[in-house]
DNA sequence: TGTATTCAGATAGCAAGCTATGCAAATGGC
DNA sequence: GCCATTTGCATAGCTTGCTATCTGAATACA
């Protein structure tokens, strides 16, 4: 139990990423812009326009759980879908003037999170902290892929 | 977005856990235990009983997740709820001989999937990332609580 | 050209987290 | 002893992840 509790990555990560994850929602409440919502934020803030699957990909979530936080987007006025003339299958995703509005404000509470998190981290272990993350996450890629 | 995805303490530690989880119910699948079941599986571990309150505490979720989750394995057949003579608003819940069977099982699952994990970095750097995790949950557990 | 395959998206259904709310049992103050 | 509060659990309803499966459009090959 102890062993589970404070020795298990497993456990610690999980608990983690569901601490960042409340903190996120609580923030990001006056936006409209639920945590689901950022990858489709950030890969459209350009103003450019993307596919559900291409969606999916960037956001690393299957098909269906893409289409499921598109239609929230749409029922919340973040987005719009529009037919692709050149191939009837897909469906044309860009942010609404809405959407983009809130870009800065999102921008500024992932940062605010992120600092808090890693405020009692000295900077150099704020950067390990990272690095380790990236390589344990090389690992269960590998893993998930195979 | 290179920032959010690479540099992000919330998006790495999030992406990891949910590669973690994956692995997890991957590999549990055989057991019949589900990952949310572990918390419960490891605190009655002994034979013992406890209340939905008690596990939920443990658990570190709502009350309402832990009746969802003690449901789901009420239903599995890992656990039974009888009443509390004491207290008619309590349910004591304990372990089948289904649930106890699969802890070594679970146990190894787990052990594995750190192991894993964790393969890439070097014993020291093991420690430091554990520790690093356990600071970055202790600032955002100050501030949930707040 | 026509059929087989692949591909994009939709939909159904489940897990596991959350908040809000209701109820019945226990407790505490008067 | 009685009423108000607290406490434990159930339930409703939401988000966000997953797999499995269907359909219709595009493509490839014979």
């Amino acid at each position: 139990m102890a062993l589970i509790r404070e020795n298990s990555a497993g456990y610690l990560t999980n608990w983690a990423a569901r601490l960042f994850t409340r903190e996120l929602e609580r923030q990001l409440a006056p936006t409209g812009i639920a945590p689901a919502y950022m990858p489709v934020l950030f890969a459209l803030a350009d103003g450019s326009t993307l596919t559900q699957k291409a969606l999916a990909r960037r956001a690393a979530v299957e098909q269906p759980t893409m289409a499921a936080t598109l239609n929230r987007m749409q029922r919340d006025g973040m987005i719009t879908r529009r037919p692709d003339p050149a191939d009837r299958r897909c469906a044309l995703v860009t942010l609404t003037p809405l959407a983009l509005g809130q870009i800065d404000a999102v921008e500024r509470v992932v940062s605010a999170i992120n600092t808090l998190a890693l405020e009692q981290l000295a900077p150099g272990e704020r950067e390990q902290f990272l690095g380790l993350l990236r390589r344990v996450i090389g690992v269960l890629e590998a893993q998930d892929a195979a």
